[in-house]
DNA sequence: GTTGCGGCTATTGTATACAAAAGCGCACGC
DNA sequence: GCGTGCGCTTTTGTATACAATAGCCGCAAC
């Protein structure tokens, strides 16, 4: 693995995106271990910028559950225990569902295309004798990402996004094995059917039991309790 | 209906809380009509606070899709169109649906007592000769915090407070005769049952319908389009 | 030894000043 | 007359200074 803060945030951005992304990356880094006071004035030093847009990422950060504020209103690093992860992935199993549904219905041929073009470079990174795991990863994202523009709902996008998946993904695909990526991309081939027929709950479905499958996966990776 | 800026915002509250009700109130009372720009400066005269608390509340009003952002970076009211509203009953119903199953496994007696006061209390307005829209209101919205609350899932509550509610059930419900506030309670008097039975998917199911059928009578009563 | 009070310090909330950028209008040229 | 480019104005983004409050530590009294 390269790298060294997670994924590269272009430096272009503004102050307050650059606060979210990088103290967002500490927290997933395991920096800031559950329970750890996030001070507003600490973090801007670390991150170089003033409090005004560090105060800005918190709130985005809070909303998103990454953060717990304290009775006084302090901002803790949130714990999340392993209810919190099935309860995750379960509300991402119905939103996602239900961008499925909506996709199905207001898929274009293009965006069909798309999504064979992606899914069709996930199963090569699965292919590999040595599966370049990264490669899946991004595929992935994107794969889904796209599933989400189909839906068109700003909506669902907002809600979404602040559903904390990536860090559980990254752990859970980590460990899998070549088989395991090859049966995601196997299901994702499955929703492109779906999609092509037109086919409300037959998307549904299979994005439901897509992520609800990935939850088994991370379960049974899980060390233990 | 007495008082002037919707519900009564106790002045106790910080800037920034205050900004936010004030700020939302003029978009649900309709004073700040959709497409309005939002200017920071403006709102901060109007709330009598400075631009930095009114900052933090634009960017929770845009988070819950009360205002989106231009191109450029301007907040501007957001404009619903009928099939928003359609999306985001749906969401409701899936959302409040996943919170009562939820609330079904975990349901204590005492919030089951208390659960039953409440609907007491809606039958009640419901009842009067002259419904009591206000009582029905006010109840109702209760009723749905307390089953949000027994399914313990801090997301979930995080999620649908952002799925602006309010203005619509009251536009719906000012158009309700009592026959659908009654029939109202009586889904909340099986939903009760449910609870008492500790049946997750009868509870879902009843929570479901409950919301759709809320959607339809706000169709019915929407003017046209 | 424990518990309650008091002052101090650390941290967040709010206000204001300054910088940067986007929008708008006007004028000029074609 | 219409399009285009430049500069002014408005508006947001960021930094910093100040106010208020919550938490903590130590001391003392019971």
């Amino acid at each position: 693995m390269p790298g060294k803060s997670a994924s590269a945030s272009s430096a272009a951005a503004s102050a307050a995106d650059r606060a979210y992304t990088e103290i967002r990356g500490l927290i997933l880094a395991g920096d800031a271990t559950p329970g750890t006071p996030l001070r507003e004035e600490a973090l801007a030093d670390i991150v170089g910028v003033s409090r005004t847009p560090v105060r800005d990422a918190l709130r985005r950060l809070e909303a998103e559950l990454y953060a717990v504020r304290t009775p006084g209103g302090r901002l803790v690093v949130a714990d999340w225990n392993i209810d919190d992860v099935v309860e995750i992935f379960a509300l991402r199993a119905m939103l996602e569902g239900h961008a499925a549904a909506r996709a199905a219905r207001r898929m274009t041929a293009s965006q069909l295309a798309e999504l064979r073009d992606c899914n069709a470079a996930i199963e090569a990174a699965a292919a590999r004798p040595e599966p370049d795991i990264a490669g899946f990863l991004a595929g992935n994202r994107r794969f889904h990402d796209l599933v989400l523009a189909a839906s068109a709902s700003a909506r669902l996008s907002t809600m979404l996004a602040g559903l904390v998946e990536q860090p559980i993904v990254r752990r859970t695909a980590t460990r899998y094995d070549r088989s395991d990526l090859a049966r995601s991309a196997h299901e994702h081939g499955q929703l492109i059917q779906a999609f092509a027929a037109r086919d409300e709950e037959w998307a549904r479905a299979v994005m439901t039991a897509h992520i609800r499958r990935a939850l088994h996966a991370f379960q049974d990776a899980s060390p233990s309790k």
